[in-house]
DNA sequence: CGTGTTTGACCCGCGC
DNA sequence: GCGCGGGTCAAACACG
């Protein structure tokens, strides 16, 4: 039987506080349970009839309870302040560091130089940046742990990826540009023609070059096309990066029975991005995503990861950061050399066209854990990989390890993530979610230890239930609480923290069957999520992610429709 | 009926 | 010049 207690606030009281994030109105009622914290929407006054029946407590050890709750909650919140500023902070540095790399590594090469090795680029380059396990489609995973403030955090926790060739007549930007606008248009075709990454490929090039022979393009030398090729183990059809993408083509390539298929980008119209999709021969499992070219649009929240990644992965490989020789390992960010590190990666020239090949196959060594959280030992907030490739990878391609909170807890696939698939690139919180994200929606099989593990330590460290709950109660109080019924959180029995992982963790987006984000955030927390909830529509409406949760719209769902040329 | 996929044809570069 | 393979086009088709 639940026990509820009506107590009028007396006039003057004011029972919540802004450090809790529960508001109670002064002339309003509020019920208390000593069992379960019915608090659904702090706002909400609940009927008096059920007063008559509560008279086994008296009030005053109701209003004991009451406060103690209260300082609970406060003191839950101020900690989870506290470690924001910690991540802010600490992101902040990384940024400062990862621009010393990128100006370091560009002041050692000239120009000349690059333009020299993007003339005779011949480089496929294999890089290992974690797991992506099978049967898991990657959806972006992020974070957001309040929503007091969350603009600057668009404007700090933006991770920036370019990379500047100093001496060019055009200070450009080589990474690939996640917030265009027209304006920028002109621009990005020049930064395309530098980057090699224009799209028509070069065939449309080298025809057009004799015609406009006072073309930039002409005078530059012969640009290969940059390509990125993602190798992910995905048991779909294609891996859900987030794009839309339409099939037009297929073919069936020398030496792989599988099929390739050819997507282009239909978020605008004259996107020049092109995407071919093919299985390892070797490995069936192994989906090859190959990318090539820029967008030219404004990209969708969760298409950013992938386009930065790309784009980075692109501008590394033709910016000369690697070198043409073939099993090279290439160092994406290192704190003892120019080169950024990234475990398991060789360099092959194969390939007709430069390309960069990020395998998401193969585990990073856990020396590589060791070395990053080395390198970053001052930090609480560590990603897995350090450098911005990484890190602007969507999460579940990769295999994070995240330290949070002040005891420096490893709490890797973090609950509180917001999980978008396609999200609206207007929503304020894109970058925020989008480049903090700590969760990785991807466990790997391949690394059972680690994961178990890390969600041992999860599920036994109530402070990461109670932080997770002030984080959620956090954010839908700072959302105004218009929902009623929703606005409120459980800190004793997580009844309805239970309801917001669903929400925050609906990976709506996936297709059927990819719901490796939650099922690891069940294994995790040992909560039971499931992203088929409905609740999940809260979060659209209320985190302003219009089409956040949209079906996948990505033709490449159901792409196999057909029959296989 | 609009949108996306399929698939044969076509184009082009490259090697011989 | 010819054949091969990669890449693209576009009509036909399928689906909601």
């Amino acid at each position: 039987m639940e026990v509820v207690l009506k107590r009028p606030a007396k006039v003057g009281e004011e029972i919540n506080s802004d450090e809790s994030g529960i508001h109670i109105e002064k002339d309003s009622t509020m019920f208390l349970s000593n069992k379960i914290l019915p608090i659904n929407d702090p706002s909400a006054r609940l009927s008096s009839s059920m007063v008559k029946d509560s008279t086994s407590f008296s009030q005053e050890d109701q209003l004991e309870s009451t406060k103690a709750e209260m300082v609970e909650v406060r003191e839950e919140n101020q900690r989870l302040r506290t470690t924001l500023t910690k991540i802010i902070k600490d992101y902040q540095s990384l940024q400062m560091h990862f621009s010393d790399i990128f100006q370091q590594q560009q002041t050692k090469k000239p120009v000349e130089k690059i333009l020299t090795m993007s003339d005779n680029v011949e480089e496929n380059l294999s890089l290992s940046l974690g797991t992506c396990s099978s049967g898991q489609k990657k959806e972006d995973t992020a974070t957001k742990i309040t929503a007091k403030g969350s603009e600057n955090f668009e404007e700090d926790l933006t991770l920036r990826l370019d990379c500047r060739v100093e001496g060019s007549s055009n200070s450009t930007t080589l990474s690939e540009p996640l917030k265009l606008s027209p304006d920028n248009s002109s621009d990005n075709l020049k930064e395309d023609d530098i980057n090699g990454e224009s799209w028509p490929p070069n065939k449309t090039i080298l025809k057009s070059s004799p015609r406009n022979g006072d073309d930039e393009a002409s005078q530059q030398p012969q640009v290969k096309k940059a390509r990125v090729s993602v190798r992910t183990r995905c048991d779909g059809p294609t891996m859900n990066d987030g794009c839309q993408w339409r099939k037009y083509g297929q073919k069936i390539s020398k030496g792989n029975p599988c099929p390739r298929a050819y997507y282009r980008c239909t978020i605008a119209p004259s996107c020049p991005v092109r995407k071919q999709v093919q299985r390892c021969a070797e490995d069936m499992s192994i989906l090859i995503t190959t990318y090539e070219g820029t967008h030219n649009h404004p990209l969708p929240v969760s298409a950013t990861a992938m386009a930065s990644t790309t784009a980075a992965a692109a501008s590394m490989l033709m910016s000369g950061s690697s070198a043409s020789q073939p099993a090279t390992p290439i160092n994406f960010l290192s704190s003892s050399s120019t080169n950024p590190y990234l475990p398991n990666s060789s360099i092959s020239s194969t390939s007709a066209h430069p390309t960069v090949t990020l395998d998401l196959t193969a585990p990073p060594t856990m020396q590589y854990y060791n070395r990053l959280s080395s390198n970053y030992s001052s930090s609480s907030f560590n990603f897995s990989s350090s450098s911005d490739i990484t890190r602007s990878l969507p999460t579940s391609w990769s295999n994070p390890f995240f330290k949070y909170g002040a005891q420096a807890q490893p709490y890797n696939n973090n609950p509180v993530s917001l999980s978008h698939g396609r999200q609206s690139q207007d929503s304020i919180y894109h970058p925020y979610l989008q480049k903090a994200s700590i969760s990785s929606a991807s466990t790997s099989n391949q690394h059972p230890l680690i994961t178990d593990t890390i969600a041992k330590v999860i599920t036994s460290d109530p402070k990461f239930h109670s932080a997770l709950t002030a984080a959620i109660s956090s954010y839908v109080e700072a959302r105004g609480g218009k929902n009623g019924g929703e606005g409120a959180v459980d800190h004793h029995n997580g009844v309805k923290m239970g309801e917001h992982l669903n929400s925050v963790s609906s990976f709506s987006a996936a297709p059927p069957g990819n719901g490796c984000a939650t099922s690891f955030l069940n294994r995790s927390t040992g909560l039971n999520l499931n992203p088929q909830q409905g609740s999940r529509v809260l979060l659209q409406s209320e985190m302003g992610f219009p089409g956040a949760m949209s079906a996948s719209a990505s033709p490449e769902d159901h792409h196999n429709r057909g029959n296989i040329k």
